[in-house]
DNA sequence: GGTTGGTCTATTGTCTACAGAAGACAACTG
DNA sequence: CAGTTGTCTTCTGTAGACAATAGACCAACC
């Protein structure tokens, strides 16, 4: 039996500080200080700049500098490419992992999935985004492909730093489990085998409807968004 | 006039381990001890470790917890990744990028082609690497999606790592002249505007000479990697 | 002779401390 | 009163030092 290494601090201080984003306990453009920070968490200073030069690679946080971090703040242009990123993702995914051939791959969404209703029926906010995080990365994981997972999952968490502040005030505890149905018919169509059907579904899958008046709320319009955004709209 | 803040360490460390890894330097599989490259570099431990967190998230470099980094090494399947996840980036990015529409994109293409051109026929091995992945890099940027950009680059630096000792012992000084060659010619395409002419050039681009009897010198052969391998020899 | 135990060294993980720059604020000058 | 300049504080960037662990090597025992 092989005892597990404890944690690192770097390791630790990188997951704190991805709850406080994704909590919104640290929001969009929030200065981010060190040694604030380093109080909070119990940690000195070398190993917490790791952590933020880690998030940083991961695009949540963004440095500059001499002048300090900054909690990422997205355009409208920033948006337009997580969504179009990802759903190329995605598509690849689906085409290279359905039908499934590892049953271990599929285990692991479910073992997600139940987390996730676990956590929705309990009114865990945060557990909720966690496990729909991983979640949906174990659905990409199905094409055997680390590297798309880790890419999507990346772009994933930018999406949810943008969306969370949002999610917080909505989100009832019907919804989170109206998300925790949403995945289960979406692993139910994966099973089922088809390609087509499991593009069909996600689809629909998506929660545009954070994008309702969003050009009012973020800055940095570029014409490709502007026009992005007026064909996802007629496309609707 | 605004006066450019002088690079930190960890940039600096940051470009100079990349450089290494390039060079070939350090090879895959190489242990990387901190206080080697801290006497090397010139730099403390702090800023070399937070450099390593950057090379570590782009996948260049591996570190096993209280076990040291490493560089690197991959596998077929690692292989197979990278050679898939880049094609479909090429594709995106040139459906969104072709036609141009910014001219200062295209100039940015051009820079670093004049650049590569440069370096290529003063047989600076190093520079030409680099600058061909700014040129690739600028051409994918063509699209104006960063994220795209940025995924297509991180992936085009661990193919290179893996081809690194190969290319250095076969290049000869034509050679590099022939890549700027197709180069040109890739942008010429480009700049003629179909997006189909494009996917066309950039089928033929890729140099996959290298594959020949990697599934002798790389470990790690997965059912998904075999399988592609068989694949792109039978498409050839 | 092989295996197990212990020690020892090299290397990583972490902390504290210091130097330097950026921004804020106040005082001074036109 | 507005603009500018000087100082002061706060924070980042970097260095050096200490603690702790993993692996190697050697010796003793089965």
């Amino acid at each position: 039996m092989r005892i597990e290494a404890p944690p690192s601090m770097v390791q630790l201080a990188t997951e704190a500080l991805m709850r406080m984003l994704l909590s919104g306990k640290l929001q969009p453009g929030d200065r981010v200080v060190e040694n604030q920070l380093t109080q909070e968490l119990g940690v000195s200073r070398p190993p917490l700049r790791e952590a933020m030069r880690v998030l940083e690679q991961q695009g949540l946080i963004t440095q500059l500098p001499r002048r300090g971090a900054f909690v990422t703040q997205l355009t409208l242009h920033d948006i337009y490419e997580i969504v179009t990123l990802r759903r190329e993702l995605e598509r690849m995914a689906v085409d290279l992992g359905v039908p499934v051939r590892e049953q271990s791959r599929l285990q692991r969404c479910h073992a997600a999935l139940d987390r996730h209703g676990a956590c929705a029926r309990s009114g865990d906010w945060l557990g909720v985004l966690e496990q729909a995080v991983e979640f949906h990365s174990s659905v990409i994981g199905l094409s055997g492909h680390r590297r798309l997972e880790e890419a999507y999952r990346s772009i994933q968490l930018q999406m949810l730093l943008c969306m969370g502040m949002n999610r917080q005030a909505r989100s009832s505890d019907e919804s989170l489990v109206d998300d925790w149905n949403r995945h289960r018919r979406l692993l139910e169509v994966i099973e089922s085998g088809s390609p087509e059907a499991v593009h069909a579904e996600l689809a629909g899958h998506g929660d545009m409807t954070f994008l309702d008046g969003i050009e009012d709320r973020v800055g940095g319009h570029s014409p490709e968004s502007l026009a992005w955004l007026k064909r996802v709209r007629e496309g609707d």
